[in-house]
DNA sequence: TCGTTGATATTCT
DNA sequence: GAATATCAACGAC
């Protein structure tokens, strides 16, 4: 029996962005599996929320299971799920998703055909969604999104994270093993 | 296949 | 003014 979403959520920021790998997500019916994600943790130097709340990262320190949204190098979006109830400041970034629902739109969106190239990677991902500004604060949960737990976790491979300069050695980045979605690949594989 | 670079919002120094 | 949780276009090999 999978635990209630409230629960879910609630996890770390490390082991929810494990265990979102296999996990569904799509808006508006266009999305598909989660591939590939990276844990940012309350007092994580890396972390938006590290040196307390902005008008950006507002949502980073509101209620868990909602979506904090970022435009990221002044022009890409990046989508987090708000997680960790014990301590405010705690997200996942989803970097990666395998297409399994509305690739028409998607490619529309991304002015692209390759299915591979659709969702590989945090802008792209949220390009091919049309999350922008608008969905930041919305449960992950709740219409218009809507999200399913994995029915049995895969094989997880682990990273390093990527594109930042700070905590660069903490292996907080998560993938699905063997994954051609991913935004790039993965070494060690663990479950 | 690789490295470089342009686009440019938000925050920090 | 500099850095940043990025992407795509381009030129040199």
């Amino acid at each position: 029996m999978p635990p209630r979403s409230d629960e879910f959520f609630a996890q770390d920021a490390v082991s929810l962005a494990a265990a979102l790998i296999g996990c569904e997500l799509y808006l508006d019916g266009v999305g598909g599996r989660i591939v590939e994600t990276e844990a940012y943790r309350a007092g994580d130097a890396a972390s938006h929320s590290f040196r307390g709340e902005t008008l950006r990262n507002r949502a980073m320190f509101g209620p868990i299971g909602r979506a904090y949204v970022y435009r990221s190098y002044g022009l890409h979006w990046c989508l987090n799920i708000v997680c960790d109830g014990t301590e405010p400041g705690s997200a996942v970034l989803l970097r990666a998703l395998e297409p399994l629902a509305g690739l028409d739109a998607m490619g529309r969106r991304r002015g692209l055909d390759e299915p591979r190239l659709l969702c590989a990677g945090p802008g792209r991902l949220t390009q091919a969604l049309g999350i922008d500004a608008g969905h930041d604060g919305l449960a992950i949960d709740e219409p218009p999104f809507l999200f399913r737990q994995a029915a049995a976790p895969g094989p997880v491979g682990v990273g390093p994270r990527i594109g930042i300069t700070k905590a660069i050695d903490e292996p907080w980045r998560f993938g699905l093993a063997g994954s051609r979605y991913l935004s790039r690949p993965l070494r060690n594989v663990s479950g």
